[in-house]
DNA sequence: GCAGCATCTTGCCAAATGACAAGAAATAAA
DNA sequence: TTTATTTCTTGTCATTTGGCAAGATGCTGC
């Protein structure tokens, strides 16, 4: 593996040039996560920033009752990390999961402060990573609040099918905020049509 | 009005120095907010970076159906701003809405920059607010997706008791993700307890 | 292969929520 | 004040979703 994806990456946004780009990669480690390893640990603080290079993952949190709610899907080509734990240090509420075996890229909170110190081409991706995050997330929340829980579903499936094949549908339910029998039931029904 | 309000908020996040906050204050300018007055339209660019100092405001935005979508209220001493418009430069998808008189202080997207350009401690800044923007929103789409719509009511009503007394119920009911006659239902549900 | 476990589906029933419409209450406007 | 408008509540009924349990299917490890 070397760091070809993630200098692409970096230059896609735009926001970095080549020979930036370079460098930022080079201060990169290797990572490999096997499937269903914990990439990140509930109660642990997360300091790993992670490019995604392959495979594909999940986050998760408990609920009050102690049962797992999916949270997010990480694909590759994605920057994957707890924004609260990492950039506060404080201890995640969440797990990072690996759903496939997965390879990466990684670097510390503390080279990525340096990075962001020297490079203010990186900063300004730094920045871009935050935004993207919270417009998802902001959207999904709009999703979840306007539309049926049919219409969460197919908008996955639409636009995000690769889970189907890696994720099993109890963590798909659970980001849909439905249960896996519910669940069950709307594939029935949309077989139907 | 004065900057001190400003000046103390930058303080107390114990990433500005007091004299930085100082400096950083100084470049923004006063604004008035009539109640029920739009301080971010749909469809225009956010380019005001709000100190809200005084009052209350709710952001929204329109579904599928073209009704509206209550998706933040915002309080006094907290930054208001659309993230993805502010920092993309793209159309806003939300209106923000003073939900009474406001006053407020803000800076331009370039003299953010220029800010963040001259002083790493604003850097630090401006990282937190959007950290802290995410980690809300996270916190939020967690609770729609696990408690019930009485309970996602009962603790709004504790930690934001003070918009009960500006919003109407129809924004909060949406805010909640349900309708006004839900909300309706579940409040006589709560009196008979 | 076989046992054991996780996953997915299905049936039954209860509870929560929505859609729609009408009426009461509060607020704003004239 | 009177009128008009918005807000809030209530009633009726249909739909969605959940809880629970049982069965079917599929995968994993021995």
């Amino acid at each position: 593996m070397n760091k070809e994806n993630l200098v692409r990456f970096l230059q896609n946004t735009s926001l970095v040039s080549f020979h930036t780009a370079v460098k930022i990669a080079g201060q990169f480690h290797e990572k490999v996560i096997p499937k269903n390893q914990l990439h990140l640990e509930e109660d642990k603080i997360c300091n790993e920033y992670l490019f995604l290079e392959k495979g594909y993952m999940r986050a998760f949190a408990h609920d009050t009752e102690g049962s797992e709610v999916t949270t997010n899907f990480c694909s590759q080509g994605q920057m994957v990390f707890e924004v609260n734990s990492f950039f506060n240090r404080t201890r995640s509420k969440e797990n990072i999961q690996a759903l496939t075996d997965c390879e990466g890229l990684y670097i510390s909170f503390e080279e990525l402060n340096n990075l962001f110190h020297t490079l203010p081409e990186f900063r300004e991706f730094g920045r871009a990573v935050l935004v993207k995050g919270y417009a998802d997330l902001k959207g999904r929340m709009l999703y979840m609040i306007t539309e049926t829980a049919e219409e969460r579903y197919e908008n996955l499936l639409k636009t995000n099918p690769q889970i189907f094949q890696f994720a099993p549908l109890k963590n798909i339910a659970s980001y849909l905020g439905i249960t896996d029998t519910s669940l069950s039931r709307i594939r029935k029904e949309i077989l139907k049509k």
